[in-house]
DNA sequence: CTGTTAGCGCCTTCAA
DNA sequence: TTGAAGGCGCTAACAG
């Protein structure tokens, strides 16, 4: 039988992967060499060290454990990114950028999705336990709950200890964010509504405290109002910037007889002429609710969207909506998260609640679903 | 000024975040007591230094470091899933469902993309460099691009030390899959469009080394053959399993005159009266792609998809397809990285390539996209 | 029950 | 240029 002196002697199942310990003793160098080749950055090593460090490596299919490194040089190779849904699109979309920025910088990232506060709160927690270059947090609902207060201490230790938070779309808190003209945004889409004919809305809105919705709101009904449309507050509801919600909050408007024109309709009983839905997917979710009460899309009911996400040009009417530009958010989230911490000055950092505007004035896109009328 | 021998006495911009030492050394015990407390699962500690360590760690805000934990026990808290691209909506809905099922057993999962062979064979090398508890495969294309080998290689290797790997919707290697019963769908969804009374269709497939694919095409072609009806080769192609390259390929067929009746159309110039795609986001594109061209889908021409993926509800017309258990398949896979290792039993690790089946037969949703005629 | 003592795998001065 | 040695933060026997 074969002799011999490499690790692993015994009949192994689940033998140990290599360690840089084995590359330097197969490579009989010391375990500092090896390491100054394989991963250290500025390499001052003899160059037949270095072949003979190489060659044992990959003879020993020798992979750097990056848990180790992380521990050993007090600084870990990834980011965290908390959603609340990835499913979602508009998650999906920034998910995608953020994942796609950080890798051309060689950083990976952890998805984290927190549904709700606690859950967020929790997260954030064990995220901090991995101590990740940077935190990016994109969600958007339950900024105002209890826990906030708690996140925020959490998000602020965090930072102390050297770690980097940013918000995306979300500017209640003391700490850098990601921002879009979003006000800008909702009186454009709300001048092209009014300028459109449509004078009777059902609007779809998210949490009140939750930033984008309040400004998107603030944009619309300003417009809104002084073009001298009231809108009937029967027909405001909150579909927490869900397309389940969004449906379901149609479809109740619908049982409730807000819609089509009659007794109890909204506006005196003429009813609806459009739903403006906040983000895309509850657009898209009144879409189909409007369609499961007999009511036509695009034709007999304006549909205006907020966000631009892909699926809002498949759909059909095509969503007339407000483009955001959602890679670029991610993009500069990662960029925000990776930035040298010297670069940016002790003002920003002081300020802490740095802000990147993405864009300054958001496009609307016009489609299908809001004919002029 | 207050003296204290607390850590970090100079003033200090980055306080380092405190370390069991601090924790142990503020709550008067020694290290080994306090990791107990504070992680090591039974705990058999005096209540008095149990509360003096809780109390010190809080008062320190402690935060074990999951890295240094996981490079002292030799195991990671986290798994690593791989998609080819999160903002497409089955991607997304499938990692969904993985985050959520690791969240609940407490494991993190590191979501990395990766949009061809290359990216996703480095992927796979860095992934394994974090030493995870497993490591799922959710890519669809490329099975049999030449990295494939390499790719097998480098998880074997994973394997051999211990780790899990485990591929979603693909058993071209031998490695564990979660798999659907993909042709038993494909027949199912044909019958229906035979039953139907169409007999023309353009069939958008993907990659012909994509297993799915190739199943889910054979199921169909095999009952449209039986049926008596042969498929135009010219109308066959490959939309890659993609929402842009299916709309670019029904394009691309209108443009050659295939589509609508008359002289070049495909089926001796009676043109088709169908479009079969072997995913949702592939008969996604070609119903936007269609309207296009000036043909209404659903009514001039019926639309199948496979996958029901959640946006399928909402098209319009929205999308008669095969359901497929998006949340169980990504539970399933789960569920089978982190089983016992010693669990499953020599047999089935033997086999390297034990199968999961996450539904023998997989339900057809009816809806508007493919009107009897 | 608790403290002591080795490591885990790697990086990084510090001498040589 | 290289090696020896200490340390990163934590866990896990092993004695007390």
């Amino acid at each position: 039988m074969a002799q011999h002196t490499d690790k692993d002697d015994r009949a192994d199942k689940p033998s140990s992967p290599a360690t840089l310990m084995d590359v330097a003793a197969k490579a009989g160098v010391s375990i500092a060499t090896a390491s100054r080749v394989l991963n250290g950055s500025t390499r001052k090593v003899r160059n037949d060290s270095y072949v003979k460090v190489m060659e044992a490596a990959t003879k020993l299919n020798y992979r750097p454990n990056a848990y180790a490194q992380a521990v050993a040089k007090g600084t870990a190779p990834n980011i965290v990114l908390l959603v609340s849904d990835i499913s979602d699109p508009y998650f999906a979309s920034v998910s995608q950028s953020v994942v796609k920025a950080a890798g051309e910088q060689g950083v990976s990232v952890t998805i984290g999705v927190a549904a709700n506060a606690k859950a967020e709160l929790e997260s954030v927690r064990k995220s901090v336990a991995t101590r990740p270059r940077g935190i990016i947090i994109s969600e958007s609902e339950y900024i105002d709950a209890p826990e906030r207060a708690e996140l925020e201490r959490e998000l602020r230790q965090y930072e102390a200890s050297g770690g980097r938070a940013v918000f995306i779309l979300n500017r209640n808190l003391p700490f850098p964010a990601v921002d879009v003209a979003n006000e800008v945004g909702a009186r454009a889409i709300a001048k092209l509504f009014v300028d459109s004919g449509y004078t009777r809305p059902a609007i779809l809105k998210g949490d009140d405290n939750h930033r984008s919705s309040k400004e998107r709101l603030a944009g619309v009904m300003d417009v809104l109002g002084k073009a001298g449309i009231t809108v009937d507050p029967r027909v405001i509801a909150n579909g927490r910037f869900s397309r389940t919600e969004g449906y379901a909050a149609i479809m109740q408007m619908a049982r409730a007889g807000l819609l089509a024109p009659g007794g109890d309709a909204a506006y005196d009983g003429a009813g609806i002429d459009s739903v403006i839905a906040l983000n895309d997917v509850m657009g898209i979710g009144a879409m189909t609710a409007l369609r499961a009460n007999g009511i036509e899309p695009g034709r007999e009911v304006g549909i205006t969207g907020f966000g631009d996400i892909p699926y809002s040009a498949d759909v059909h009417p095509s969503l007339t909506t407000v483009h955001l530009p959602l890679a670029e958010i991610g993009q500069a989230a990662v960029d925000c998260v990776l930035a040298d911490r010297d670069d940016a000055g002790a003002a920003d950092s002081a300020a802490g609640n740095r802000l990147i505007f993405v864009q300054s004035a958001p496009d609307i896109v016009l489609r299908e679903s809001l004919p002029r009328r």
